[in-house]
DNA sequence: GTGAAAGCGCTAACAC
DNA sequence: GTGTTAGCGCTTTCAC
């Protein structure tokens, strides 16, 4: 348990520079309220007794720990890296220190992480959370801590998402308008907003375009190693005769890329692909893959800036869902019919 | 400052319950010396009243902060994720917070960050510097707590690695029994032990079968996007006759292909590639990467057991350094002469 | 089996 | 400008 911190303390200090702690104390924390000379003396002392403040015993006293938890479901998910870059980016120039809750998509490994996060007195959390709607723990700390959510939506806790509804119905659409009627949608199986809104926008392209919503060109499943390869097997089997994929994420386009290759259809003279996300997949796959593309980075900044700004406010103000824009990367995957 | 906990803490219990705040304590920490009724009643109230234990408090008393610190140079780069998830996984069993500290290549950042954990009591540090020997800070930090290397050395520090000079051998060697006698490496300019260490796998696998090492074929750069294309560039026009490339990791590898595709050669009819380090890129490019894979996940769960255990152990023992074994992946990208 | 009291290292009234 | 003191929430002797 005891990790060996045999330590100088203020008292230390104290004593060495015939002063109190709460002069120590003082310098420590910047206060005018110390002559020129005190201060000197102190911090010449300070520097040759290498003292280290202590966190915790200041945490324990300022009620604040200057540290926040981050949520996240997977810490693999190249999205993910790129927005908590953004995030400890932010978080590292307040001199706020992050902890890593990996949860591996368990909830009881989010359950038991949120609690930890109240237990070290973290000043806020981060959520992303693949999986929707975890309610209760989440309910429980965001009445004590501030809270910022990233693509995903709780109840009274702030968000910052993307327009995906936007993103998905630009791609369907700029797919209609080069010509193709018969597009298929590879999706997940899961009860998400993300998951949903990207569904949403499909299918609004399509109405909108006059184009009947097509079930049987709808393939979702769950997360599976490979399963755009599978979904796109069971699409061409159902559906021959589909001349586009707009597939959820690059990730499954991947999929599609190699079943069609496997089979010998040619991207995109046989058939065009559309991915989401803007991964590094879709610049090194051949043909490049057109895909939509969201500010991960930015994304992460937002989280940050708003967390900070909760936590230095007093609570009970209005949540709001921040949205950022959405783009669509045309490269080389898509043939105009 | 002040994130209002306004918490129920062991005092307001123990009123409740018409105990000492000692017996509150035993009872939190799972005493036997409490009676099972005693217990009962006060489980109850912690449950009533929504207790939640202030870490910060029992870390000052214990001296242990049950949390460690992460130095990570790129939280966005794949490597490093998968050793993140393996460290993650062990600490989380521990019940052990992690602090994420991304230094993004930063040698102020890092001694930023570790100062920051010294402050916070971290109880250990699991270091990965890309860069190497920036010994004052780690210096320091390591008088006063555990810590943990991964893929880079540092004086007196137990340190995780992988036999990287093996796995370049090893490629090295695989291409030369397959035919190939001019075979250039990519690499990068940098001064760490990591690519040294590949570097000199290289020159001994050539050395060993009798081929004169080419300074010509030794291409070395700073990091760079898409550097990978410009060496291979370099390379054609200085040494057009080589047979095959061994990339220092598959991301140069890629830079490979995409450069190889836009001159029209052919992989592996006219070049052979071998990339290093087993991502996901080198089952998804075409034809599939032959590469070196280390053990990446374990990595991460052998850093992490061992820093737990130089916690729970007094200081001041050997350090020892870990070798992980790495292993040659062949895929589709050699070609035998 | 239970409690009183000291103390972990620090900040913040409040006095001088 | 500086010091005294209380107290943050907890664990841990030491009594009883």
């Amino acid at each position: 348990m005891d990790s060996s911190y045999p330590r100088v303390t203020i008292t230390d200090i104290a004593n060495k520079a015939n002063v109190s702690i709460t002069t120590v104390s003082r310098v420590l924390n910047g206060s005018p309220a110390v002559s020129k000379k005190t201060r000197k003396k102190v911090e010449k002392i300070i520097e040759e007794m290498g003292y280290i403040p202590n966190a915790l015993a200041r945490g324990l006293v300022n009620n604040s720990s200057n540290t926040i938890g981050l949520i996240v479901s997977d810490i693999t998910n190249s999205f993910f890296a790129d927005v908590i870059q953004g995030i400890e980016n932010v978080l590292s120039s307040y001199g706020i220190s992050v902890f890593l809750c990996n949860t591996g998509y368990s909830r009881e490994k989010e359950d038991m992480y949120i609690l930890q996060m109240l237990e070290k007195r973290a000043d806020g959390l981060i959520i992303f959370s693949t999986y929707a709607n975890h309610e209760d723990t989440v309910k429980k700390a965001k009445d004590i801590i501030p809270i910022v959510t990233v693509q995903s939506s709780f109840d009274g806790v702030d968000c910052i998402n993307t327009t995906d509804e936007k993103g998905a119905y630009d791609a369907v659409n700029y797919l209609i308008k080069c010509g193709h009627k018969h597009i298929a949608f590879l999706t997940y199986d899961y009860d998400n907003t993300t998951i949903l809104d990207r569904k949403k926008g499909y299918i609004k392209a399509l109405e909108d375009n006059g184009i009947p919503v097509d079930e049987n060109l709808i393939i979702a499943s769950k997360f599976k190693p490979n399963c755009g390869y599978h979904m796109t097997q069971e699409l061409l089997e159902k559906a021959p005769y589909i001349t586009a994929i707009f597939a959820y994420n690059d990730q499954l386009a991947l999929g599609v890329y190699l079943y069609l290759q496997k089979k010998g259809l040619r991207i995109p003279e046989d058939i065009s692909v559309i991915g989401y996300d803007n991964t590094e997949l879709a610049t090194l796959l051949n043909p490049s893959l057109t895909t939509v593309g969201q500010p991960r980075k930015e994304m992460g900044i937002s989280a940050a800036e708003l967390l900070v700004k909760r936590i230095r406010e007093q609570k009970s103000i209005i949540p709001q869902t921040i949205l950022l824009p959405t783009t669509l990367i045309v490269r080389d995957s898509v043939r105009k019919l």
